[in-house]
DNA sequence: CGTACCGTTGAGCAGGCTCAACCGCTGTGG
DNA sequence: CCACAGCGGTTGAGCCTGCTCAACGGTACG
C-alpha cells in the first residue's frame, strides 16, 4: 500500500495538529445549539492518559483486522481512519470515517466487527479493553462519557443511512461534503473543505461506484456550486444553493 | 390512523407475549457464538422496575415526536415500534424497527431525533431520563449494560447501511427477511417469518418504493425461495438459496 | 522509461422510480 | 342491506440514472 505523497505537503496542514486525548459528541442534555462539545473532564482525561499508549501511524496502514480478537479500544487524536467491512461477495465497504475526538474498535463478542485502516498519517491512543472495563466499572462518570460518545456514533450511523437512502449521486456527494464541512467549519471559517480520503474511499462510503463520484463532482462544478482543487480540496461557491441541495433529501 | 384488524387475529399470536423488562444485545466480551443475550442482572432489572412505568399502546400511535423535549427513555417489552425521521423535503424514512428487548428515545441535546410510532400493539416501559441519569451515575454496572445496548444498536445501524448499499431490491428484501428471521428463529424453529410491519414501512426502511418491495416479493416467490402468505407472513422454501441471496452483497 | 495505481471520460445496459389504473378489504352512512 | 369512499397493496408501461466495461491520462516510483 503506497502512501500518497501529498500528505506530507502543505495542502493539508490547515490547522495545528491536535494531540489531545479527547472525546467529542453532542450531549444528551439540553443545549441551546446542537454543537459538538468535548466530553472528557480534566480528571477523566488524565486518568485515561494513565492507561493509554500513544502511537503514530503513516497513511494506509491497517490498525486491526476484522474478526481478530479485540484487545484494544482506539481513540483518534489526529488524522483520519476508516473502518471497512468485507462483504461475503468479496467487496469491501467503508463503514465510517473516524476523525479526531472519535473512538473506534468497539468489539462484539471479543472480536472486531470491521477492519480499520489509516487514511492519513494519524496519532492514536489505545487502551487495553480489560483495563478500560475495569476503569468503567468504578468510574460511572467516565462511563457516561463513553455512553454519550457511542450514542453520538449511533446518530452518525443513522445520518449515513439517510445519505445512502438518497438516489442521486450528486445529492449524496453534496451531503458528504456538507458533513465534512460541518466538522471543520468553526476553525477555518472559510469555504474550503478538506477531503482527506481518496475518491474510491468516498465512493465506497457513499455506496457509489468510483465513476459516479467523479461524475457527481463534475456536475457540482458545472452547476457552479462547488469548485474542486484536486482530489482533496473543495471550495463552496454558492453556499445557499449548496446547502439546499445537500438537504433536499 | 386505522389499526389493521389482523393484529387481533390468531395469525400473530405466535409466541406468548413477553412482558418482561429486559435488554437484549451481543456483549463486548468473548463468547463462542455471536448470540444475543439478556443483559440485565436480576437486581438491575428490579431497580429499573422501581423507576419504570408500564404502558400499553395500540398499533399506529405516536409515542413521541421528533424534536420534542426528551423526558423519557423507552424500553420495549412486547410488540414493535418504528422510529421515523422527517426529511427536509417532507418525505419520511423509517430509521429503525424496535423490538422487545430494545430501547428507543435516546436524546440529543435534550430533544428526540426521530419520531416513534407503534407498529403493532405494544407494551412499553418508560423511565424518566433524569431519574435514569441519576441511577447511572451511581450504578456503573447498570450503565455498562446500557453502553452494551447502545453499542449493539450501533452495529444494527451499520447492518442497515449495508442493506441500503445493495443495489437490487430483491437482495435488500431478502436481507431484511433474513434479519427478521434471525431475531425469531430459536423460539419457533420453523421457517415461518413474521413480518409485523406494513409493506410501505418495509419500503421506507429499505429505501425502496412500495412498488419495488411488492415486485421483489413476487420475484422471491417466482424463484421459489420464499412463499408469502399475505402481507405479514413469509415462509422460506429453500433456505440454502435464500441465505445465499441474502448474503450475496 | 516502464510499471502501477488512481482517477477521468465515454457508450450501452439494466433495474428501480414515476405515474396511473386496478383490486380487496374496512368502515360509514343511507 | 348495500353503495360508497378510503387506504394499503398489486400490477403494468416508460423514463431516468447509476452501473458495467473499457480505454485513456496523470502522477509517483523503481
Amino acid at each position: 500500500m503506497s502512501v500518497p505523497a501529498h500528505w506530507n505537503g502543505r495542502r493539508h496542514a490547515v490547522s495545528a495538529p491536535n494531540h489531545e486525548l479527547s472525546l467529542k459528541a453532542t450531549p444528551f442534555g439540553l443545549a441551546s445549539t446542537r454543537r459538538v462539545v468535548h466530553l472528557l473532564s480534566t480528571p477523566d482525561r488524565l486518568r485515561l492518559h494513565g492507561v493509554a499508549t500513544r502511537l503514530r501511524l503513516p497513511a494506509g496502514k491497517t490498525v486491526y483486522r476484522e474478526a481478530s480478537t479485540a484487545d484494544w479500544l482506539f481513540l483518534v487524536a489526529d488524522g483520519v481512519v476508516k473502518t471497512v467491512r468485507a462483504l461475503p461477495s468479496g467487496k469491501r465497504r467503508v463503514m465510517s470515517f473516524v476523525f479526531p475526538g472519535d473512538i473506534f474498535g468497539l468489539a462484539e463478542c471479543g472480536r472486531y466487527v470491521n477492519s480499520a485502516q489509516t487514511v492519513t498519517p494519524v496519532a492514536l491512543y489505545r487502551i487495553r479493553l480489560d483495563q478500560l472495563m475495569d476503569m468503567l466499572r468504578y468510574d460511572a462518570s467516565l462511563e457516561l462519557q463513553f455512553l454519550t460518545k457511542v450514542t453520538h456514533e449511533l446518530r452518525e450511523a443513522q445520518r449515513h443511512t439517510i445519505v445512502l437512502s438518497r438516489r442521486d449521486a450528486v445529492g449524496r456527494l453534496a451531503m458528504f461534503l456538507y458533513m465534512l464541512d460541518e466538522r471543520e467549519r468553526p476553525p477555518n471559517g472559510g469555504s474550503h473543505i478538506q477531503i482527506p480520503m481518496s475518491r474510491s474511499d468516498t465512493a465506497s462510503f457513499l455506496g457509489l461506484s468510483l465513476d459516479a463520484v467523479t461524475r457527481a463532482a463534475r456536475r457540482l462544478e458545472q452547476s457552479g456550486l462547488v469548485a474542486f482543487d484536486g482530489t482533496h480540496i473543495a471550495r463552496i461557491l454558492n453556499r445557499r444553493r449548496f446547502e439546499a441541495l445537500a438537504s433536499a433529501v
